[in-house]
DNA sequence: TGTACATCAGTGAACGCGCGTTCACTGATGTAC
DNA sequence: TGTACATCAGTGAACGCGCGTTCACTGATGTAC
């Protein structure tokens, strides 16, 4: 990755690496064009070869972690089929592992105030993202006696806040806040009561 | 509200509604030092007389709030009891009524980026609105056999993480994101499937 | 294989801006006599 | 009641800073002949 002579290589790429490093280590308050320039060894100026501006570079930070995403909570549903409640499960946690292993990315995607309408890409990978989600809850909803069936955007809904919930008061350093649980039993947990809820896991605990 | 003449009369306070309403509008980021002293009316310099720095304006800004919450929370607890149900519902609908009627004092304690140890005041009553739901969640877990009942802390880390995500996505302007459900409904339903899971509610739906 | 040339990624200097913060000051207020 | 004076809240000018962005430029790369 170092820069051979005048010419970078993939400066566009290196770019938007340390916006992500930045993002991570200072919030989206604390990124500046200027530092992610200098943290690729080159000049200001340069981003603007790649990109229109500061938003656009966070916008793409943001679009790659939409992307990745996506892909793992694809991933996450198909690894629990047949099985439609494996799979939701799955889906649930991977919410979890998501933030703590890209939190570039996640700050980028939901911290950061870029809208996700900005771009029609950024708005396609994002609807990638939580249809996978809906899918899963869908599924899950057959098992529902039809009378009684809520809506699955509802369950996806639901279980979409509680993760995020669980990331942002418990998991990524919410200052000076912390939980007397690691947040991936607080997130296991609090789906299983909510699964039991519906009927779909045996009463007892 | 006016000032009058050379002095202002309530200075402080002045800055502090400014600070929330500036917040509200813009972001925590968008916030700054110079226009909530403008907006009061007031040269930059004089916010100084007051407060330590712009850092110090939104920490005041935030303890109000806490403040504010807890008192809000302790209100909708007692107007439950004698039912922990009742008293525990209540809380959980009071979080997403407080983040809705004072937004300014809600992103200037959950995204603004100001520590909750920053000033022992600020713990006090951030563990003092805390301790509300925990006082409920214990309530309602006596209600439950004790081999099979979860730490009451639990609950309430559950019951929070779900409010906080119905805020932050489907509530507070999250940008481009929207839900086919209004937020009240979402963490109502949200929080009586929970329930039932626990074996509080009937089964039935 | 060697030379001329087009392309274009990155430079570096400059800009205007608004920021947070400091400082010596000034003028309004309220109290003591 | 009137005057002298202490207090201190707010002024206004100034600061250094880093920001995002622009511009004419330069030098490396790769292609055509």
């Amino acid at each position: 990755m170092a820069k051979r002579g005048y010419h970078h290589g993939n400066l566009r790429q290196a770019l938007v690496d340390a916006a992500l490093e930045l993002i991570e280590e200072k919030g989206p308050t604390g990124f500046t064009l200027s530092e992610a320039a200098k943290q690729a060894g080159v000049t200001p100026a340069a981003v603007y070869r790649h990109f229109a501006g500061r938003e656009d570079l966070i916008a793409e930070a943001a679009r790659q972690g939409y992307e990745i995403f996506a892909d793992l909570m694809d991933y996450a549903y198909q690894s629990g089929q047949p099985s439609a409640l494996a799979s939701f499960e799955a889906t649930g946690r991977a919410y979890l592992a998501f933030a703590k292993k890209y939190p570039g990315h996640y700050v980028a995607m939901f911290e950061s105030g870029v809208s996700v309408n900005r771009t029609p890409e950024l708005a396609l990978v994002a609807n990638r993202a939580s249809g996978v989600l809906e899918r899963a809850a869908e599924g899950l909803s057959e098992h529902i006696p039809p009378e009684k069936r809520p809506p699955p955007q509802m369950f996806s809904a639901h279980i979409w806040a509680m993760s995020h919930g669980v990331v942002e008061l418990f998991a990524r350093g919410s200052p000076g806040r912390q939980s007397p649980f690691p947040p991936e039993d607080l997130l296991e947990s609090g789906i299983g009561v909510y699964l039991r809820g519906l009927g779909l896991l045996p009463p007892d605990g």
